[in-house]
DNA sequence: AGTGCGATTGACT
DNA sequence: GTCAATCGCACTA
């Protein structure tokens, strides 16, 4: 869920990759920095990141205080505040809305302001408990990077079409 | 203090 | 399919 002052955005999170502890490809794995502290919180914290000076990316932190990992969130189904969304974005199209991590954020208009934000509490953008069936998980190799990449730790809803990704990821 | 490089996207051949 | 944009940060010296 995202509160912006024009109104509420939300959507159902149909991809993510994981970022485990004593994973190179990690951003925590060479421990903390100012950039990367928000992965140590309290599973449940935003840890937002400028990739390629470009695109904002959204990830939660999953582990316990002063263990540094976290999920990357890249793909969401649009529900409510869609208006928004394509004005946020500059297109029209609903696919591509929040296909992809820096679509998602740019979407939801987040920035590095949210970094560090406890998503297990309600506010300007949280995680909602989600009432829709799931459907079958699909996995796969992470997207864009180069270390360890051969391990399967994406994680995508088989059949929604707001997936990013090549179809060979998407149907092993 | 300088440098190289991405957890990507959009435009173009 | 290829490729440039763009910048914060981690790494080297």
């Amino acid at each position: 869920m995202r509160e912006l002052p024009e109104g509420i955005l939300s959507g159902r999170i149909v991809e993510t990759e994981a970022y485990v502890v004593g994973d190179a490809a990690g951003h925590a794995y060479r421990g903390m920095t100012p950039r990367n502290r928000a992965l140590f919180l309290e599973r449940g914290h935003a840890y937002v990141y400028l990739a390629y000076g470009i695109s904002y990316m959204l990830n939660v932190s999953s582990e316990a205080p002063g263990i540094g990992a976290g999920v990357l969130i890249r793909a969401l189904e649009p529900r409510e505040g869609i208006p928004i969304m394509k004005r946020n974005r500059g297109i029209e199209h609903l696919r591509d809305l929040a296909r992809g991590p820096g679509r998602l954020a740019s979407a939801l208009r987040i920035d590095r302001r949210l970094d560090g934000l406890d998503l297990c509490r309600e506010g300007p953008l949280w995680l909602g408990r989600g009432d829709a069936e799931s459907g079958a998980i699909g996995q796969s190799m992470r997207i864009g990077i180069t270390r360890d990449a051969d391990r399967l730790l994406r994680f995508y809803v088989r059949d929604s079409p707001f997936v990013s990704g090549p179809r060979s990821l998407n149907t092993p």
